[in-house]
Parts: structure tokens; C-alpha cells; sequence
DNA sequence: AGGGCAACCCGGACGC
DNA sequence: TGCGTCCGGGTTGCCC
């Protein structure tokens, strides 16, 4: 499950890999993944270069030298792959954009999808997103006066896309962790010590995610020592019945509306 | 407003 | 090997 941290390392390594190549193929297997019949979508990348990738929660943004964009959302399960003929993984691969022997493959689209866009669709598309968690705007002052204002569990606040934009369901057990909160807590009945730690909870475990690369199943490229290097440092998310790394008892495993749910019953209040 | 739930989608894992 | 079955999970939309 790509999420903030996840998207971010893809973003950095992307700009590293892509950054000012000129697109010289697209190969669309999928076409329900793309918003355009597949002619369109060559016609328009095709000698078109990767001007800019920007982040806006879990969506990536390619900016392309003809002015439009590819709005990118992995969803569940959707990662990427840059390698060429010989080195690439043995997946289906929705969507193949190639610059030059490099190419940069879509894999794992299911309910992702990479659409072409104006900015202004962009825009529109992006609209009813909630902050960045690490933005320099949401100080403490104003995530307290959000979360405030919600009646419903931790659990699901940090999930819902209009809160705060960017977490999903590893990273809201993750945080709760690190905050010693039950995930099942609710949002407005919190004290202000503890709206306190789950802020700075909040911005530590999605800063130091982002600074180990995530949470991944696979490189981005061959050689990358980047990607997934946060899969070890995972505390909760999928750790069921393993011992809790604060206080030993084991991790539970819990279905909260409808999600898997992680948390120490122990150490967590 | 929030909880619950179905639908979306299909590759890949698993069972026989 | 090969086929059928089932699961995952972010997001949307609908109902209560």
C-alpha cells in the first residue's frame, strides 16, 4: 500500500532517473489504467520530456514539457520498475513508457490508474485533499483544531483522505503506535498532552519513513538500496502476534470499519 | 457526522 | 502442469 512515504521515495528517485528524458514510447496493456484512447496517450508523450515530478499525498504528478501532466495513483498494490529488456520484473505491466533502452514500467494496477491531465484538471482532481501532514503550514495549533473537529476513531480519521492527506492504513497503526494511542480512541477526546504526542508521533514516523524509503516489496531500479529500506522498521503493520518491540506482549491484530487494524493492547491506551 | 458496507478491479497465491 | 477460487485494499458512494 504506496502511501505518503512511499510516493515521496518514488518521487526523489524518479527525478533522479527521469528528470529532463525525452519520452520515445508508451505501451499501454491496460487501457481501463489510462483516461485516453492509447494513441492519444503515445501522440501526446512521445518526444515530450519529464519536466518536473511533484507529490500531492498519495498521487505523483509528471509534469511534461507539452504542458500536460500524468497524474499518477497506485492505489492498492501498484508499484513501479525502471530497467530495460533485459532487467525488468516478471509482472504484468499495465503501462510501459520507454525513454530510449530505459524504460519506467507500471506494474500492479488494478484500481491505479495514470491519467493525462491539464493542470487545471489537476487541480481539480487534487481538490478535496486535506494538508500535507509534513506541510510547513500544519503546525501544532492547527492539526489540534482539526482533529477537534472529529468525532470519529483515530483510526479512521487519519485514513480519511480529507483530514490530512497521505496516510493510509500501515502508517495511521504506525503513528498511533508511537503515540502509545489505541487506534479506536477517539479523535475530539484526546487531552492535549496526548494531541501533542500524536502530532509530533505523526510527523517523526512519516519523516523517518520517508528518510529510510518506505515501505516496499521492491526496488525501483536494480541497485537501489533506497526503496523499502523502512520494511524493517515497521513497528506494528503486519506484525501480528510477534512481541511488541516497547513492552514485549504481542501485537493484535484487530478489524477496525473494515480495515486491519495493528496495535499493542498493551502499551497503547 | 461517522460507521458500515458494497463495488470497483484483477494479478497472484493457493488448493486440488 | 493446469484450472478454478479467493483475497487484497484505497477510494467512492450510499444508507442508516
Amino acid at each position: 500500500m504506496p502511501e505518503l512515504p512511499e510516493m515521496e521515495t518514488y518521487r526523489r528517485l524518479l527525478t533522479e532517473q527521469l528528470a529532463r528524458k525525452v519520452i520515445t514510447d508508451v505501451e499501454v496493456n491496460r487501457e481501463k489504467s489510462i483516461n485516453v484512447q492509447p494513441a492519444q496517450l503515445k501522440s501526446q508523450l512521445i518526444n515530450a520530456q519529464i519536466t518536473e515530478i511533484t507529490r500531492r499525498a498519495k498521487h505523483l504528478i509528471f509534469k511534461l514539457s507539452s504542458g500536460k501532466n500524468l497524474l499518477l495513483h497506485l492505489m492498492l498494490g501498484g508499484w513501479m520498475y525502471i530497467g530495460n529488456e533485459a532487467d525488468n520484473p516478471d509482472r504484468t505491466k499495465q503501462v510501459i513508457i520507454s525513454f530510449g533502452d530505459k524504460k519506467l514500467y507500471f506494474i500492479g494496477l488494478r484500481l491505479g490508474y495514470l491519467h493525462l491531465l491539464t493542470d487545471t484538471e489537476v487541480e481539480k482532481e487534487l481538490s478535496d485533499l486535506g494538508p500535507e501532514p509534513l506541510g510547513q503550514t500544519l503546525g501544532f495549533p492547527a492539526f489540534r483544531e482539526r482533529l477537534g473537529s472529529r468525532r470519529g476513531m483515530l483510526k479512521t480519521t487519519f485514513i480519511n483522505q480529507q483530514f490530512l492527506s497521505g496516510i493510509g492504513n500501515c502508517y495511521s497503526d504506525e503513528i498511533c503506535f508511537e503515540a502509545g494511542l489505541l487506534p479506536m480512541r477517539k479523535a475530539d477526546e484526546l487531552d492535549e498532552d496526548e494531541i501533542k504526542i500524536l502530532y509530533q508521533s505523526m510527523k517523526g514516523v512519516l519523516t523517518r519513513a520517508i528518510q529510510f524509503g518506505g515501505y516496499m516489496e521492491e526496488p525501483l531500479f536494480k541497485g537501489d538500496a533506497k526503496t523499502g529500506g523502512y520494511n524493517e522498521q515497521c513497528r506494528v503493520y503486519d506484525r501480528e502476534g510477534e512481541p511488541c518491540l516497547r513492552c514485549s506482549s504481542p501485537i493484535v491484530k484487530e478489524e477496525i470499519s473494515s480495515r486491519k487494524t495493528f496495535y499493542c493492547a498493551n502499551c497503547q491506551n
